[in-house]
DNA sequence: AGAGTGTTCTGGATCGATACAGAGGAGCGG
DNA sequence: CCGCTCCTCTGTATCGATCCAGAACACTCT
């Protein structure tokens, strides 16, 4: 049998409050007792106040939870995602709380619900999900504070913002294609579609994307696109199936493979276009000279890469998110954090060659 | 005021019991009843049993606690504390469990403390600490379950071990040093020694290195130059001040900068050993060539940079924890696991050139 | 009809702590 | 010596669920 709090105090002599007050409160009892209790607590084996009973009964546990769209070990894959963690965590350890990673498979939403039901958190910081996942909406219902990078209608007033404004940054990257000439252009993006397609898809306008960021972003590039006067329906939209480098290059390889080629790849994220910067080199193809490549994200690989790219802050992103859980601000405004982003041109575009 | 299962209940007619049973036991109430708790809860907002409650009253929290000696965002940056997450994670995720990132800081023992007595989880993956850290005893003392890469004396029976035979490891990597015919050896590893040294530091016998695995991988390689008849005292030790590329660099040059210079290098990671190869090409040296180097934990980034090093499985070991953890077996001797390591020679390391 | 077997639901005890109002005594100024 | 404050410590209610023994009832079998 495991010792309590009242093992303790019946072996001390004292009430349980008391010996509850030397562990949490040690000014509501004196020196010379408190010393006897942690004596008493040694002797008899007892490791400080149980925390799941703790936190039933403060109403805090401790933790922030953290749900990932794939499979937790993508987490640990993805470098943004990395980033993205390190500014969650930093928050967290500020405050002493820890971060519970949540596992969300998206094939078993029954599972994925679960997991949000039973976390044993203060709040969520929602990385990035599909809009339609029902573990949004158990988010909701649990009522507690959660930050999220995207905007959902269905959004109460415990959901916070800290993102940036997508849209805005891949025009200002589709006006930077434009200004260089760039007619034939292609979009490489994963969740361009609701299905699991590999290969180009047709997307007739932004807002038949399903998922968030990609809508956005995608979003961006046709009012760029449309402005600078470049059909849309020109543009080649490929779907990647994930957002991994050979997913990136497999995509790329379909824009590629046919003529006329596109003089301009644009990517939704810097690991597909990593992807595609592979799928270049393997057909002997040169960044810049023959194919110009535009990613998102700027992680730090890009700039070894020389890869043109807009840059957002992952860990920015992290931190400011842990930072509004651990202590949600009063003032509405100050629950929507809009982060900068800022386009970072490389050499892996430049003007499109006269034909 | 937010709902719980009395307000359910209440609304519905029946007893709390009934309530609980409806989302946690579903054969012991009629398909009827059950739906109509749920269109209840539904209607008052109620997001099913509050988990800090469950999980007290169950004793099952369903989150396994990983610890991690730095802060909390160097296990987002160290390629083989990744591979160790993952692998903790796709057994944590296989139970439906959550993973608990425990904030473990150096400087502030007692914050780190304080943060396993705090953790709200059902055992404990230890990453790697120093043996005579605090926060071993208070997982001791908590009486959950733990898992180490490391034994130690004071260990109990709740304390699992998964790991490799380090001394074994680093023995062949010794061997294989000493058959190309090395004499001038230099050793990089961090933790040498109990202060934040970066340079040279002695170390008379293995036994004096304060940190378990270090001071494991500094036994093998003593027993192997030992046995080839290698003066140990003429083997040059060198503290990293972490476990980083560029502290590895660091270090290096310490060895590099002197005559007369070591033939061989072996560091006792591979991160580290990056740091070196750094090193050499910041002087013109070819690894292999001029001097030989080796790694330990073979990181993906090693086999590109070919470089010879004792490979351990991160994922494996990751993964052999988390299941422990979760579900720790019977047979005391099910709670020993030590997986197999491997020489892995690459073009890093040559026989010593004769001078 | 009576005994036996399920099924469905109930009530109270319990998990291990913390919050809060207040009791008791010491010290102090008037 | 009274009234006051301050410091310590106590006792009970409470957090929100789950467990378990058993009640109530319907149903089958002899």
């Amino acid at each position: 049998m495991r010792p309590t709090l009242r093992t303790v105090a019946d072996a001390v002599g004292v009430s349980r409050s008391t010996v509850s007050n030397a562990y949490s409160r040690p000014d509501q009892l004196s020196p010379d007792l408190r010393e006897k209790i942690f004596e008493a607590a040694r002797r008899l084996g007892y490791a400080g106040p149980d925390p799941a009973a703790r936190s039933l009964r403060r109403g805090r546990v401790g933790a922030i939870g953290v749900l990932f769209t794939a499979s937790l070990s993508y987490a640990f894959t993805d470098p943004y995602a990395v980033q993205y963690l390190r500014g969650v965590a930093e928050s967290a350890q500020r405050e002493e709380s820890g971060l519970l990673l949540v596992p969300q498979s998206l094939d078993d939403e029954a599972t994925a619900v679960d997991a949000v039901r039973n976390a044993v958190v203060d709040g969520f910081a929602i990385f990035c999900m599909p809009d339609w996942h029902p573990s949004l909406d158990a988010i909701q219902a649990r009522g507690l504070p959660a930050v999220s990078g995207q905007r959902r209608p269905g959004d109460g007033p415990g959901t916070m913002f800290v993102g940036i404004d997508e849209a805005a940054a891949t025009r200002v990257a589709g006006e930077h294609l434009a200004r260089l000439g760039h007619r034939r252009i292609a979009v490489v993006g994963d969740y361009l579609t609701a299905d699991e397609v590999d290969g180009p898809v047709p997307v007739s306008k932004p807002d038949d994307v399903p998922y968030f960021s990609s809508r956005e972003r995608v979003r961006g590039y046709h009012e760029a696109f449309t402005a600078a006067g470049i059909d849309w329906a020109g543009v080649t939209t490929i779907n990647a199936t994930v957002n991994s480098r050979e997913a990136g290059a497999v995509a790329a390889a379909h824009a590629l493979d046919r003529a006329p080629r596109p003089t301009a790849i644009a990517a939704l994220s810097d690991v597909l276009a990593l992807g595609v910067l592979d799928a270049l080199a393997a057909r002997g193809l040169r960044p810049g000279l023959d194919v110009s490549v535009l990613g998102f994200d700027d992680i730090p690989e890009s700039a070894t890469r020389s890869l043109t790219t807009v840059r957002q802050s992952a860990v920015e992103r992290g931190r400011a998110s842990g930072r509004l859980l651990l202590d949600p601000p009063q003032d509405p405004a100050g629950r929507q954090v809009v982060l900068p982003t800022e386009l970072v041109v490389r050499a892996s575009t430049a003007p499109a060659s006269k034909e």
